[in-house]
Order: C-alpha cells, then structure tokens, then sequence
DNA sequence: GGGCGCGAGTTAG
DNA sequence: CTCACCTAACTCGCGCCC
C-alpha cells in the first residue's frame, strides 16, 4: 500500500518500490528479519510496467480517491456532529459489551506451512532446504526456510525464484493434503465433536468443556492437542490459539508460529491490554485495503485507536462496519456454538493466456460451465443466479449477471444463460472467464459447506498451472476431477446426484419452450432467449452411439475437405490422430466432438459464424454445410466419455417448428436469417482437449 | 421504504 | 531461451420496482 500521505509529494524518485505494496510484502510468521525493503524492490522491479503493474496502480489510485472523499468528509464535521456520533458510538459499544461473553475457552488451530510440510514428510530430503508448493505463475505456500527470503504464499512463483534462486518447487498434490487434513481432524474430534473446520488447514475448537470435564486449562488441552496432531501425523507441527473467543484465538495462533502456542486468558483486563496494542490489520476480515483506509483517513493503526476514534468510525462507515470495528476494539467475537453456515453460492473461474479469439472463449466457458454443473451436482444444489465473471487482458474485472425464473444446475442449462452474457461482452480480449450459481433452491439450505480449502491450491490443479509447470505430457493423465474432493462415497454420490439432476431437468427439457415464453413474459432479462433451443432426441443419440467406433485418420483429413480450398490450416493439427471419433459421419459435428488427442481442436459456430482452428468462416461456409450440422450431441455421450482424456462437445441446436421460429422471430432485434425455415442454425458448440493451442 | 437484482470490491490462503 | 500475478466466497451499495 502506499505509504505515503495522499497529499505529500510523491516519493517516486528515490525509491519507487517502496511505494509497491502486495499483500504479500506484508510480513507474515516466519517473515521476520526479512529484508523488506530488498524484497519490495525485487518484487517491484519484476512487476512494473506489466498489465498487472498497472492494473494494481489504478486500483490504488481508487482506493486513495476514497481516502480523500473520507478525509474531506472528516474535515467537514462539526463539534456538534462529533458530539453527535460519540453519543451513538457510546451507546454501540455500552450495547457490545453487555454481550461480552467470557465463560468459553476457544482455541485456534493453524497447521505450519501445512502444504509444504506435508510435501517434506513425504520426501525428507527437501528437509532443511527452501521450498514451494506451487508453481512458476502462482505459489501456494512456502516453508520457513524460503519465508526468509520473503517467498510466501499468494506470491507468482517467478518473482519467488527471484528472490531466492536455490527455490526448490513442488506440484500441489491435493489429495495428500486432505490425506493429512484427516488425520489432523480426528484429533480435534476429540476435544470438540463440534469443532469448526475454516480450512484445510486451520480449525476452532470449543474447548470449554474438555477443560471442565478434565479439570485442566486450555493451555494443558492446546499442548496435548499439537502433540496429538504430531504423532497422528507422523511430524506435522502445527500452532494453537487459546483465547475466550474465536477472533482472538485466531490472533493468538499466529504469535508463536511455527510450532507454538499463545494464551490469552479469560480475563476482560487481559483482553483489552492483548487488543490494544495489536494493529488492525492483525485482525481477520481487516485486510490491506481496509488497514489503509483506517490509517490514511483515520489515522487508526492499533485496535486501541478504533474506539479513541469512535465518533468517527459511526460517522463514516456503514452500521455493520461500524458495528464490526467496534467490537474488534473491544475484543468482542464469537463464542457461541458454531452454526453450520450453508454455502451462498459456488463458483469456478480459470484463467488462461489473454485472447480474443471468439472461439476459444466460449469452448473455455463450456469448461467451465461443464466444471460447475459437476461441483453442484456433487453437492446436489440448483440455483437461479448466474454470474459471469471476466478478466480483461488489462487485469480489469467485469461480471455479469442474470436470473432465470427456474432453478438451474445442467450445463446445458448455464450454458444457456452463460453464453449470452459473454456475447454481449464481445469483442473483448480475456484472460479469464469464470462462471458463479448463486441464489440457491430453498429447499437444499442447511447443506453444510465443507470448509476445504480451494484456493491456490485449485488453481495448481487447473489444467492451465500444470500446462505451464510440466511437459505436455504430464497433464494428459491429470483429470482435475481427480484431485477434488474425496469423500469416501463420491461415486455413488455423483451418481446419485446425476439421477436427481435428470429427473428434475427432463421435464423441463420437454417443457422447453414454454418455459422460455413465460420467463421471457416475466421478466426482462432473457431478451434473446428465443434463439436457443435443443433438442435431445433419443433416436439420434442412438444413431450416434451405433456409430461410436468409427475412427478417423488425421484431423487435416477430414476438416481440409470441408475448409474447401483457400484455406490454410495451422501446422499443430499437423499429424494428429482423430481416435476418438463418436458421432455419426464424417461431419464438422464429428471432428469437433473428437479428441484430437495432444492437440487442441475447436471449432464453434455461432449465428452463421463458424471459426475452426480460428480460422474465420464465411458465412456462405456454413450455409453450402447445412447438412453436417443436422445433429445432436448428447448428453448421454458426454456422460459416457467424461474420465477420458477428451472433454465435451455442447450442441446447442435450433430445431423447432417453422412457425415458432417466425414468430419468435419477430422479438428478435438482432436481423433474421436469410433463408428462414430452411436453415437450422447452431448457436453454440465447443470442443477441447487439455492442452492450450 | 423494503425487497430484489446486479456489479464492484475485499479477504484469505 | 523466455514468459509468467489465482480462486472462492462474501459484503456492500446502488438502482429499480412494487
């Protein structure tokens, strides 16, 4: 963050780095007597004049136009004012201590550089020497021997090797760390059956009633519990927290880090003397942006100044962050019994090279479309908001939202919506899509969320971190479903959770196009709805499914014929084998269901518009190919050939009545087809293997 | 003026 | 040799509509 005051003349000159504050040039445990100043430097060097660099820039640039919106606020208050907001400060914080409960002993567990610890256990020689897990474009946590060269979490794994050349790297392995995260978990069982997992990593524990029941002090059950995780583990160290509330156990575990322990007692003098002096960004939730706010338009470093500076707290921000600053003031946190929140929604976004190649956008958003209709069914959620997210080549992130009267959870389905709202965005240049269900069915709430950690560590597990960290090779065998969450009954769940999502989505397949005149009549959100429908005929899903085996020789051999001549065709198809042909003929709709095993392979079609290997059609190209196009893909066959090394190929297919057509025509902004009723158009369809262009 | 939908921003690891 | 900065979930505030 940038030190300097707002107004000040700008120390550019002299030392620019100091300027460039990351969230992780913020010491963390393990980062003491680390070179800050180096470290600022190095990762300042490497990152300015980057898009990133600039991005971060206008970001700050933002957040200091708000501190001096706030701070000319401040000036403008008057002694009555003042007088005004203390008198309501007063009354939140008499209101916040009468719930000041310290009659719990909670205690906060915080393994030690849980990834990088386990990765040592399984291979003892990385033991003493600086390591990483994660890769060249992201870094998912680093041990304590590379913390001293201010490597750490959250930090691009090339600005890491800059700052400490001997950095040894490890591939995330995902499964070894819920392996570990289990093992740690059932010692916590035996201290709190109840207890609270926050991550893979990390977990509360009540413990009021261990200590009663044994007679002992939390300080006795936080020893017993590290020792207990240790053998459990076979050497996994890990550091505890004890402190009558949940947000003071979480400072706590961090004070004697690694492989240690802090006590705060249940005392309230004790409290407040432990709060006072700790600065705010100490606390959880208050992050760099929020420190920055608090002491730039504030002046507010310590705990201790937020309730020296009440009045101005309740004058500038909301009544619930008003109400939040107050509290941590006074060290007021949870300590009730842990309520198992239901998730609120569930997302999934990658990010890949920027491009604004049309095609690969959208093949890269049935990924992800595919990606989180998986997690849901997993978890057995439908939900009726969308939203789109994207990251612009210049880092500028965007999101788009729509919500449908019916509850989704098909890919199809968010396909449906997704793709609309990326072509509204079009043209643009991307470097991410990510795609968000929110607004979930009633009926599932309560569904506890499981707390695993998916964070870093699932971007290591995307195919784009394992493209850039190993051969190509090497992420062949990676199915990334692979990696995700092992609970012991995943197959009969996800079966299960397949039936469920076709029984309820079937009826509504038939019920298409109806559904889609009411929401269109209800609501305003689906202008262009009208131009999707598919159609999953059993008959030609059987048709397909006869042809299953026919094989094809050559990608060049069977898209060059229907390129016709003029076109040329890009050397990396060159040579590559279409084994996996499983549609009917030798149509555009096969070479794009096929894995082009190594290669990628995509074609999409859009309106008339039809680009293969990014090659740009005419729309003559698809209208002389009418033929090719009169097929389904079904879902049946993606279902089948999900596991293997090819993903999917989604048809949307326009195949209803004429007279519909035409009169749902006449909604329609966009200019009609030339040749109506005759042609079918295709509004979408994607292919891809892993494996970048 | 309350509820809802959307978009932006924040945090954590 | 070079290149390379993530992902999930939440909260807040604004604008719109009944």
């Amino acid at each position: 963050m940038l030190a300097m005051a707002n107004t000040e003349s700008s120390g550019d000159t002299a030392r620019p780095w100091q300027c460039y504050n990351t969230a992780y040039t913020n010491a963390k445990a393990g980062m003491e007597g680390v070179d800050k100043e180096k470290v600022q430097r190095i990762v300042y060097e490497m990152s300015k004049g980057s898009q990133y660099f600039r991005n971060e820039e206008r970001k700050e640039a933002f957040i200091r136009e708000k501190i001096e919106n706030m701070r000319a606020r401040c000036a403008k208050l008057k002694p009555a004012d003042l007088a005004h907001y203390q008198t309501v400060a007063d009354k939140i914080i008499l209101e916040l201590e009468a719930t000041r409960d310290l009659s719990r002993i909670w205690v906060h567990v915080d393994m030690d550089a849980f990834y990088a610890a386990v990765e040592t256990l399984s291979d003892p020689s990385l033991k003493g020497k600086p390591m990483a897990v994660g890769g060249m474009s992201m870094i998912s946590t680093a041990n304590y021997e590379a913390r001293r060269f201010g490597v750490r979490a959250a930090m691009p794994g090339f600005i890491a090797r800059k700052l400490c050349p001997e950095l040894i790297f490890v591939p995330t392995d995902f499964k070894k760390y819920t392996y570990y995260s289990d093992l740690t978990r059932k010692v916590f069982q035996k201290y709190d059956p109840n207890f609270v997992a926050a991550s893979l990593d990390e977990a509360y524990l009540d413990v009021t009633e261990v200590c009663k029941e044994r007679g002992t002090t939390g300080e006795e059950i936080a020893r017993e519990l590290r020792a207990g995780v240790h053998d459990e583990t076979g050497g996994l160290t890990c550091s505890a927290g004890v402190a009558p509330n949940r947000l003071l156990a979480k400072v706590c575990s961090d004070i004697n880090k690694p492989n240690g322990q802090f006590i705060l007692p249940n005392d309230r003098m004790a409290v407040m003397t432990f709060i006072s002096s700790l600065p705010v960004r100490k606390i959880g939730g208050i992050g760099k942006v929020t420190e920055h706010i608090l002491r730039d338009a504030l002046g507010i470093s310590t705990c201790e100044e937020i309730l020296q500076k009440s009045s101005y707290i309740c004058a500038l921000f909301s009544n619930s962050s008003a109400d939040f600053f107050l509290s941590v003031g006074l060290a007021i946190g949870g300590t009730d019994t842990p309520q198992v929140r239901s998730r609120r929604s569930i997302s999934n976004e990658r990010t890949f090279s920027a491009t604004g190649d049309e095609a690969f956008l959208f093949c890269k958003l049935a990924d992800i479309a595919e990606m989180l209709s998986t997690d849901l069914q997993k978890e057995g959620l439908r939900g009726r908001t969308l939203t789109l997210k994207l990251k612009t080549a210049s880092f500028e992130v965007r999101t788009r939202a729509v919500t449908s009267q019916k509850n989704i959870c098909s890919t199809e389905d968010i396909m449906k919506h997704a793709s609309k709202l990326l072509k509204a965005e079009l043209p643009v240049s991307l470097r991410l899509i990510g795609l968000r269900l929110s607004h979930f069915d009633e009926e599932k709430v309560g569904a506890p969320s499981d707390p695993t950690q998916k964070t870093l560590t699932d971007y290591m597990l995307s195919g784009d971190a394992l493209r850039k960290n190993m051969g190509d090779q090497s992420s062949l065998d990676l199915d990334p479903t692979d990696h995700c969450m092992m609970h012991v009954e995943e197959t009969c769940l996800s079966k299960d959770g397949h039936q469920t999502s076709c029984d309820y989505r079937d009826p509504l397949d038939e019920n298409h196009l109806s559904n889609l005149d009411d929401s269109k009549s209800t609501s305003g959100n689906f202008e262009e709805k009208e131009e999707i429908y598919e159609s999953t005929s059993n008959a030609n899903a059987e048709k397909m499914n006869a042809n299953d085996n026919q094989n094809e020789d050559n990608v060049q051999d069977v898209v060059r014929p229907l390129l016709g001549p003029g076109y040329s065709f890009p050397d990396q198809f060159e040579g590559s084998s279409l084994d996996r042909v499983n549609s009917v003929t030798k149509t555009l709709g096969d070479v794009a269901s096929s894995s082009v095993s190594q290669k990628k392979f995509l074609l999409w079609v859009n309106d008339y518009k039809c680009s293969i290997c990014g090659i740009e059609m005419p729309p003559s190209f698809v209208e002389e190919r009418q033929e090719h196009f009169d097929f389904h893909l079904a879902e049946k066959l993606q279902k089948e050939e999900s596991g293997t090394d090819f993903k999917t190929c989604v048809l949307k297919k326009r195949n209803v009545p004429k007279d519909h057509i035409a009169s749902q025509r006449k909604h329609k902004k966009q200019k009609p087809s030339p040749k109506e009723g005759k042609h079918i158009p295709i509004d979408a369809f994607f292919v891809k293997s892993n494996q970048n262009f």
